[in-house]
DNA sequence: CCGGGCGATTGATCTCGATCAATGACCCGG
DNA sequence: CCGGGTCATTGATCGAGATCAATCGCCCGG
């Protein structure tokens, strides 16, 4: 299921030193991080933990893309995050893994051991600091995921997601600078669904509908074209000025 | 709109040192924390802060119960955090609001200014590790609150909200010990709508329907009784052993 | 004692999204 | 080139919850 890199040499493709957690940290740390941390790589499709699995490490996503999700006993399932390349996933003090994660596309993780993680943050305090404003971040895109399944319709629903994919990961963009935005929805519409908290029929149908209505343009079943990226904002339900302050 | 009690001479009501952010803390750091810390009092219904409005302070809950809220423009609002004694508001770093926070009950908040205590956090490694975990468990219960939304039966929401409140304020409990567990709701049917993404009809219907169905009995509008605790959970549509592992 | 206001309940009807079902598009291996 | 599998689309129908509306109970002030 898993294979293991070698441990690289440098940290340089890392995004918990680089981007996530130690953004700030001194090069002595450097050392100490490269004993602990290893690399896992993942097929689309298949599972990284299942909920209440001993989960021995924490991690980051290098590349790729994971999302967590909750099932209830009957069979319905609601993905509750979506991690990008640079997220991260696990929680420090906590052994079993309290979400099913799955890798969506091929998926690259920088895995460390969670014990000595946990001894570094203590060592570490920008550790900490870093996973805090990460964390506070999740939390703020929590909130308006709960709007967005508590009160948005399902048309709005699909606008939104797009345009949150569309902000979160530019790496996905096949175009640059203006003029109509390209990418490649990185879900099913059975993923989609269960982001959204709906059928995939009624992901189907909504996409159908903007389709129609020329908001967006099909190319194959995945590729998205968006000719008029504030036409899709207003479909979003949000207030034209979006999102959290800093 | 609010009053400052004055500083009191000792800490011991106050959450933040007590329950929430510092429980470690030594003797010197209480000094510390009374030159910047206050408290204010609301009334219920009273907004605390409006999204968006700067906020001065970050504060913990003493005593009564706030939520935190996000509207659309057209009206539709959807509740995000429900903040009971020892819960914490506001952001380091961040100096506006993101979301209308609402005393439902009579409230009183520790408020402490954001500046000194962002340098109190980075002075206090435990306070930021302490405010890490709390964050954490914020995120677990908003993911757990977006299963309920997405996925979950009106009827399971309600039941779901009964036993959540029951669970988190045990303060809120009228009765001790096993047999039939007592308590008052501290949300209006309106409230508990914004809480579950219902509408309030839908979440009188059903409440009525779970006291035709010996679920729950009534004492008036607000007072709850549950006569079987296991029975109402069977009703929230989680598995048996519920909640997130520790 | 009465009247107004607020929260809650209940009824009648409508609608959006779920459900059940068939068909289509594409890929890959033989 | 064909057959099977997966993912997606589209149609027909149903039903849970929204919406619109009337009524109730209770508290409070005159």
């Amino acid at each position: 299921m898993t294979e293991l890199a070698a441990i690289p040499d440098t940290c340089s493709d890392c995004p918990i030193r680089h981007r996530a957690v130690c953004a700030k940290c001194e090069s002595d740390e450097l050392e100490h991080l490269e004993t602990i941390k290893y690399y896992k790589s993942f097929e689309a499709g298949q599972t990284v933990v299942w909920s209440g699995d001993e989960m021995a490490f924490v991690a980051s996503v290098v590349t790729g893309i994971a999302t967590l999700s909750q099932t209830m006993e009957d069979g319905r399932t609601q993905m509750v995050g979506l991690l990008l390349p640079s997220d991260f996933l696990g929680r420090p003090g906590r052994p079993l893994a309290s979400y099913d994660v799955t890798a969506t596309t091929d998926l690259v993780m920088c895995c460390f051991r969670r014990k000595p993680f946990e001894e570094m943050m203590v060592a570490t305090p920008h550790i900490g600091q870093r996973l805090l404003e990460m964390t506070l971040d999740e939390l703020d895109a929590a909130r308006e995921w709960m709007l967005l399944l508590g009160r948005k319709t399902a048309r709005e629903k699909i606008a939104s997601l797009l345009s949150i994919i569309m902000r979160r990961d530019a790496s996905l963009m096949l175009s640059d600078g203006q003029g109509p935005l390209t990418f490649d929805l990185p879900l099913t519409r059975e993923a989609m669904a269960d982001y959204l908290g709906l059928t995939l029929e009624t992901v189907s149908r909504q996409i159908s509908a903007l389709r129609r209505d020329g908001v967006i343009v099909l190319e194959g079943k995945r590729r998205i074209i968006v000719p008029d990226f504030d036409r899709l904002l207003e479909e979003t339900g949000d207030d034209a000025d979006g999102g959290v302050p800093v």
